[in-house]
DNA sequence: TCGATTACTGAGGTTACCTCATCATGAGGG
DNA sequence: CCCTCATGATGAGGTAACCTCAGTAATCGA
């Protein structure tokens, strides 16, 4: 820790945060390593697991980055072979982007990544705090 | 809130930490917005604020970036006339960067106004959650 | 005193976004 | 049916915030 973390731990509640934020970032990073995945491609791919494939348009959407970008991102994915592009059946003008099976298995993989390095580091807490912690943070959101 | 979001309801703690951090970076942002200032700036002006003056290379080692890309922030900061370069008297081969009269009084302001945007985010709690929450992330941070 | 090191900066690269223009397709009105 | 307008994806080109590497000037250490 240097000094301006240090000296953080007098101030409020926001650096405090943003501390914890960083350490979860980093931690998040490390994870995806194995996989030579950015957290963009990551968020993608999780994305299409959720939801199923779909326009790239929508996926812009959930993303919240714009369609042209999406184009970039989906590029990257399928380089990587784990989406594939078709073309819409219902719209011509339209892709749909779907997660390969290779896809499918990594995505399913960096999920139960995900939930063990935040049992890693969420773990430490007592229930009693964990429980805290939920409460709290949803309030905040909210 | 989108689809997205609503998921994360039943997410793990990680979904519902970066929900909220969301919600403080946009709001940061928005606390920033009357001085044109960008967050890198905003967290030199910081620095410089707590340290006072200091050389470059300083600089660059509180803000965790590499010294070429401090020579940016620096120029960015002293056409805004925020801060000045001088020569290090001890060393000729450094240089000093200092706030300006214009600066220092600007860093007030945003520290002002960031104390503010923390008080109208976490004010909501409970004095009991406030001390949790602090515990919680400083147990967390460590 | 002279070779190694340090402080800064020019040149140029990367990443992850953006906007605007273009092209093909689709959808609704006359 | 055709014409206009809207929409989906992408090419071209831009920006912000970082990076590395090389160069120059100054300092330090043996």
């Amino acid at each position: 820790m240097d000094a301006d973390e240090r000296e953080a731990h007098e101030e409020s509640l926001a650096e405090l945060f943003w501390a914890v934020a960083r350490r979860l970032r980093h931690q998040s990073r490390q994870t995806l390593e194995p996989w030579e995945i950015n957290p963009g491609h990551a968020r993608a791919l999780a994305v299409l697991g959720r939801h199923g494939p779909m326009r790239l348009s929508a996926l812009a959407d959930h993303l919240h980055i714009a369609p042209r970008s999406t184009t970039e991102v989906v590029d990257g994915l399928e380089e990587r072979g784990v989406v594939t592009r078709q073309p819409d059946p219902a719209d011509r003008r339209a892709t749909l982007v779907a997660l390969t099976d290779e896809g499918t298995q990594i995505g399913a993989a960096i999920r139960a990544a995900r939930t063990a390095e935040a049992d890693r580091f969420f773990g430490h807490l007592s229930p009693a705090d964990h429980e805290h912690l939920t409460r709290i943070l949803r309030t905040l959101r909210d």
